[in-house]
DNA sequence: GGTGTGACGCAGG
DNA sequence: CCCTGCGCCACAC
């Protein structure tokens, strides 16, 4: 099997499914961990944060939040200023960084189903 | 090959 | 509203 290591390789297009998925997310709207592992149809939802976790440098990761609109509190101020450049409608104080909620219900945005196995 | 950990999710108190 | 416990999948040791 000249290809029996396409294990890694496979891990490899994981990643890009993910990313390009997050950069689909049109600015002022956000999408959810776990919708984005449906869309992807691949592993749960942790993985998915670890992929923004590693590579998430390159794509709008902030539009990315908890099913409950959160986000881990070492990037919520991160986040909290995109958001208030994007409009993006927030839930709760603003002031409260930690309080941060993203209103999933005008925010959200669903990821495109996930490609037909063909 | 078991154990621990994590940018998660949900149920229960 | 808060915190706790358990399940989940992939990876590091």
């Amino acid at each position: 099997m000249t290809e029996a290591q396409s294990g890694k390789d496979a891990s490899e297009a994981y990643v890009e499914a993910v990313l390009r998925v997050v950069e689909q997310v049109p600015p002022g709207h956000a999408t959810t961990y776990s919708l984005i592992a449906e869309a992807v149809g691949r592993s749960g939802p942790r993985q998915v944060g670890r992929v923004l976790a590693m590579y998430g440098g390159s794509v709008p990761w902030w539009r990315v939040v908890r099913a409950d609109g959160s986000l881990p509190p070492s990037h919520q101020p991160a986040a909290l200023s995109r958001y208030r450049e994007e409009s993006t409608p927030l839930r709760g104080a603003i002031t409260d960084a930690r309080a941060l909620r993203v209103d999933l219900g005008r925010a959200l945005w669903l990821p495109p189903s996930r490609p037909p196995r063909t």
